[in-house]
RNA sequence: GGGGCAAGCCAGGUGGCCGCGUCGGCCCCGCGUCUCCCGUCUCCACGGAGCGGGCGAGGCAGCCGUCGAGGAAAGUCCGGACACCGCAGAGCAGGGCGCUGGAUAACGUCCAGCCGGCGAAAGCCGAGGGAAAGCGCAACAGAGAGCAGACCGCCAGCGGCCCCUUCGGGGGUGCGGGCAAGGGUGAAACGGUGGGGUAAGAGCCCACCAGCGGUCUGGCGACAGGCCGGCUCGGCAAGCCCCGCCCGGUGCAAGGCCAAAUAGGGGAGCGUUCGAGGGCUGCUCGUCCGAGGCUCCCGGGUUCCGGCCGCUAGAGCCGCCCGGCAACGGGCGGCCGAGAUGGAUGGUCACCCACGACAGGAUCCGGCUUACGGCUUGCUACUGUG
RNA sequence: UGGCGAGUGGCCUAACUGGCAAGGCACCUGACUCUGGAUCAGGGGAUUGAAGGUUCGAGUCCUUCCUCGCCAG
């Protein structure tokens, strides 16, 4: 699991995935997917996360980010390999921020898990050569 | 004890597991070098050539170690450093600042003091030069608002009319006259209070106060205090302005370098005429470049996509000593405390004080302002008890 | 990150050198009409983004803050 190769850095990426890609949407969340061309290397799914500043200043977004960051984490080895995601996050996640800093536990991570299984990602195993 | 005020300090801690970024080391991987060293390696025409290791620069994953956001990192309100702009010169324009003396790289900041205001005090606040250089503003109200002015009013004498009369005069009314104390308007009405004076009044005269001018003393100075004089209109320069001081523009997306592709291009030198046009700050002066020509050299950063440098050791922090009321300066010793680039500090478990506020670096510093939790110390007034 | 600009009734704009915040659309009431629209008459509605300061007086001048928008990768 390398951090640096798995991460999304440049805007032409962000902009494929948002053309060219298939989104899924919850109250918190947007989920972009997009599968790799052939030719690029697929060591595993690359991550991109979009925190607009309507959220709040940088300490409320750093945090959102680390948790969703957490939460893909928590799920990667089981997210099919060639694909790249980005996670746009809503104004509502800041409720299940608030609700998780109160004590709740795993929700940020129970709602990644659900648009990841709604978008088809979330394979049974993580090893699936299919490609 | 609960208020008020000032100064200083902290920014949850410790441990376990998983996870992230920088730097260093080890291992691994190819690359370069045989101009340096090693080899009981290979070839040889004996000059050398090659191979392996050392060595050098680098890469990705793993392991180990290391360090890893703030007092405001914020707002971007000021000031600098640094970088480039044909080195940025003079004048005008423009902008900023404005009690005094210091501090500083600089400031609109800081320190000490002066004056004024607020407060019971501790203390806090103040863009606080000039209105006898000039221009300008003051709506409404009010008689009068910038050369002041007379609505109500006060006043004696004279003339007209009316009434009364003890024939001396008295009263009323109107016009002209004197006055500016009182009423009234206003944010502001040409010094204030008291006394004398007067027909009524007025700095008309006097005392005190305020203000003005002069002078003496103290202070570097802002200014303070004393004395004398003549008696006296102000407000607004965060209106234009005057005076003094300061300011070139653009900003790390500054700017520099590298690899690949494609069209264009760029630089240096020479240079006849015209000297268009342009740059240097908006203008002027001044100054410089300057197309079209020739020669030589080179890749550049205009467009698309990247990498590296700039990039963090600095007007730095801590301790002691010295100078200074202080801001601060000097000396000695010690320390290294982020450098990311879709952008690193998180998750989880346990315990403690007790549910931890405001809040996240992006070239770097010095401030200001704004947001905000807690602790300590000192000062000041009040209340209760002894 | 750096550099700029703007906030006035519900909406769009005015307010000259500081001196009673004006107008249009919209809204309400009435008239006209069988009813509605259009038209006519009348009316209400503003802490001028917020807080301080200068001034007798601030939408206007000054300072700080808030919100929104624009430009440069």
């Amino acid at each position: 699991m390398n951090a640096k190769r798995s991460r999304l850095s440049r805007s032409s990426d962000f902009q494929r995935i948002y053309r060219q890609g298939s989104s899924t949407a919850s109250r918190h969340l947007v989920l972009y997917a997009f599968k790799r061309a052939q030719g690029a290397p697929a060591e595993g799914p690359r991550l991109g996360l979009s925190v607009s500043k309507k959220l709040g200043g940088a300490v409320v977004r750093n945090r959102v980010k680390r948790l969703l960051r957490e939460a893909f984490a928590a799920h990667e080895p089981h997210v099919s390999r060639e694909y790249d995601v980005v996670f746009i996050a809503r104004p509502q996640v800041l409720e299940l921020v608030a609700r998780q800093q109160e004590g709740e536990k795993g929700l940020v991570t129970a709602a990644v898990r659900d648009l990841l299984e709604r978008a088809g990602l979330l394979a049974g195993s993580p090893s699936e050569p299919s490609s």
